[in-house]
DNA sequence: GCTTGCTATGGAATCCATTTCATACTTTAC
DNA sequence: GTAAAGTATGAAATGGATTCCATAGCAAGC
C-alpha cells in the first residue's frame, strides 16, 4: 500500500507539501495541491491512522465502561453517548465489564496505553481511589455520584430523587410502602436504601424487613416479586421499583392474580421506559439519555481543554404521573 | 513519559532486548529480564500502543455497524458480539449508525486506514457492492443475508422461519393471520413480507391489504396495532409479529379493550425476549445472541488467516409454544 | 577437532505521518 | 527604498515501538 513518501515522489514535491494537503493547510499552491490530489486518488491512497496516531498523541476515541448493554438504563446512557460522540466525529469503544474488576481496569490501562483520549464510566465496580490514579492519563467521567473526587461526574441525586418519590406515595394517602431494588450492594443502591429506611423511620410508615426486596432486574424478576407480595401475611398498600421493566413484571403478575392496580397495589416505577408508557406507569423520569450525551460532552470537552478541571453536573429528574398510583 | 529507548539506556541494555522483555521473548537471560523489568517498574513504563499499531500493521479492534443499540434485537447480538470480543481480548468499537450510509462508510474506511482489524455489520443502509469494495482492506462479516458475496455472514434463513411460523399457526387452525412488521423496507422484512404472501397465496387464505401493518418497533407501535385491529371490520384471527415487545404492547392493547388472548385473536412473537416469557408469549426463538457469538468468531478468525475465505453460516431456528396462540 | 545448532545480544532498518525550522520569494506599509 | 509581514516549499527531526540481520559464546554430535 502506498505512503506519503510514495505520493511525495510520485506528484514531484515533498513529504511536507503532501501532508498540507491532507491536512489543508492554506500555504500550497494550487498546481500542487492539484497535482497531489491527482496521485491520491489515482494510488487510492489513505493515510495510516496509527502513524497519525503515534504523532499527534491523539485517538479521536473513547471508551465506555458499563456492566452490559442488554439493559434499557444502560442502553439509553449508551444511546446519549453515541448520540453525542457521532456529532464530535468522535469513535466510541464499548467495554461490557460484566463488572469484572480486571477488565474495568483494563479499560483504564488503555488511557495509559494512549489508545484512547479519555473514559467515560457509566457503571463501575472500581473503588474511586482506582480511578483516580488513572486520571494522570488523561480525562475521565463516571455517571455516578463519587463526590468530589480528581475525575468529573454526571449524576442523578438519587436520595433525593428517591425521597421524593416516596414523598409522591405519601402524598398520595400511603402509609406502608415496599421497595424492589436491582443489585443491593451498587453505589446506587445503598443510597436508595438509606434513603427508604429513614424516610420510613422520619415518617412513621408501617415497614416489615420483607418489603424490601432485593436483585430485581428483570421483568421476571418483578413477577416473582409480585408472587412473594402476594404470600406475605401482610402487604405493602405500595410499592416503590427501580426499572419500570420490573414494575411492568410484578403490575402483569399482581393483575394476572387478580389484584387490582393502584386500587389493592400502587406501583411507582423509574426510568421512564417504553413498557411503563405503555402499561401507564407512574414513572419517575431520570433523564439517562441526557446523562450520556451530558458525559460525553464533558470528556470531549476536557480532552479538548489544556488543564482540565474535574466537574460535576447534577441532573434533575421529575415523576411523571400516570395511572398506577 | 518514558519510552522504550530510555528504558533501555536505564537498564544497561539495548533496545530489542527490552523489546523481548515486553513480548516475552525466551532469548533473555534472568538478569538482563530483571533489570529490565525493574527499570520499567521504576519508570512507570507503558508502551505506546499506537507504535505497535503502527509497525504490527495490527489494533486488535473490531467495528460494529448497527443502527441502534437500544433495541432488544440488536442489544442481544452486541451481547453476543462484546462477550466473544472479550474472550479474544479483543476491542469492540461500537458504531451506531441510524442507517445513515454516510456514517456507515466512515466505519468501512476506518479498515482501510488501519484502525481496526475487521468489521462486523450487523444492521445495513449499504448495497453489498459497496461492502465489497472494502475486502480489500480486511476482513467483513454481515448478520443479514447477503448471498454469496466476497464477505461472510451469519444469518437466520427469514422466509423459512417464517413460513414455519405460519405453518404452526394454520396448523393451529388458523385461516386468517395478520401481520406486523419493522421497517418495511428493511432487508429481512422485505424477504418475509414475500413468504408471508405467498405462504397465503399458496394456501388460499383469507387476506385483506390492512392486515400488514408496517413500521412496528416499539411496544407502543403494538398497541396502536391492536388499535387498528380493532377497528378493522373484519379482523384476523391470528398475528404474527416480529418482536415480542411489539407482540407484547398489542397484547396488552388488546386485553385491555377486551379481547381474549389467544380466544379471540391468537398473537405469535419473534426474538424470544425476556417481556415475551413474562406474557407467555409464543415466539420463534431465531438466536440472537448466537449471532453475534458466531460473527465475532468468524472475524476473529479471518483476522488471523492468512487467506481468508468468506463464510456463510445459518444459524437454526425454534418455536417455543406458550399460551398465546 | 570441526561442524551444527542453540542461546543471547545489539545495531539498524522499518512502520508512516506531523511539525519545526530554515530558506526564499512576494507583497504591503510607511 | 527599506523593513515587516505573508506565502510557498522542503529537509530533517520526531513519535515509539518491532524485527531482520549479524555476531558470538557454548554445548552437542561425529
Amino acid at each position: 500500500m502506498a505512503n506519503i513518501k510514495e505520493i511525495a515522489r510520485m506528484a514531484g514535491v515533498s513529504v511536507t507539501t503532501v501532508s498540507r494537503v491532507l491536512n489543508n493547510h492554506p500555504y500550497v499552491s494550487k498546481d500542487k495541491r492539484a497535482a497531489v490530489l491527482q496521485t491520491i486518488e489515482q494510488l487510492n491512497y489513505t493515510r495510516n491512522m496509527n502513524a497519525v496516531h503515534l504523532i499527534t498523541g491523539r485517538t479521536g476515541a473513547v471508551a465506555v465502561i458499563l456492566p452490559y448493554i442488554h439493559a434499557f438504563y444502560f442502553s439509553i446512557i449508551m444511546n446519549g453517548l453515541a448520540h453525542e460522540a457521532l456529532l464530535s466525529q468522535y469513535r466510541l469503544i464499548l467495554c461490557q465489564s460484566n463488572y469484572l474488576e480486571e477488565e474495568e481496569i483494563k479499560v483504564l490501562e488503555m488511557l495509559r496505553h494512549k489508545e484512547i483520549d479519555g473514559v467515560v464510566i457509566v457503571s463501575t465496580a472500581l473503588k474511586p481511589d482506582i480511578i483516580e490514579e488513572y486520571t494522570a492519563y488523561g480525562p475521565v467521567v463516571t455517571c455516578q455520584d463519587s463526590g468530589e473526587r480528581r475525575y468529573s461526574s454526571v449524576y442523578i441525586e438519587h436520595y433525593a430523587a428517591f425521597r421524593e418519590g416516596l414523598e409522591y406515595l405519601t402524598g398520595k394517602g400511603y402509609r406502608s410502602i415496599g421497595y424492589c431494588e436491582g443489585r443491593s450492594n451498587g453505589s446506587s443502591a445503598v443510597i436508595r436504601q438509606a434513603a427508604y429506611r429513614e424516610f420510613i423511620a422520619e415518617h412513621k410508615l408501617a415497614f416489615e424487613e420483607e418489603w424490601m426486596i432485593y436483585d430485581c432486574t428483570t421483568e421476571e424478576d418483578g413477577a416473582a416479586a409480585a408472587q412473594s407480595l402476594l404470600k406475605m401475611p401482610q402487604r405493602p398498600e405500595a410499592m416503590i421499583i427501580t426499572g419500570d421493566h420490573v414494575a411492568a413484571g410484578l403490575i402483569i403478575e399482581a393483575r394476572r392474580a387478580g389484584l387490582s392496580i393502584p386500587g389493592d397495589l400502587a406501583v411507582m416505577g423509574f426510568d421512564n421506559q417504553p413498557i411503563g408508557r405503555l402499561l401507564q406507569i407512574t414513572t419517575m423520569d431520570n433523564h439517562l439519555y441526557e446523562m450520556g450525551a451530558a458525559a460525553f460532552r464533558i470528556i470531549h470537552e476536557q480532552i479538548h481543554s489544556e488543564r482540565p478541571e474535574p466537574v460535576y453536573r447534577k441532573l434533575d429528574y421529575r415523576i411523571i404521573e400516570r395511572s398506577t398510583v
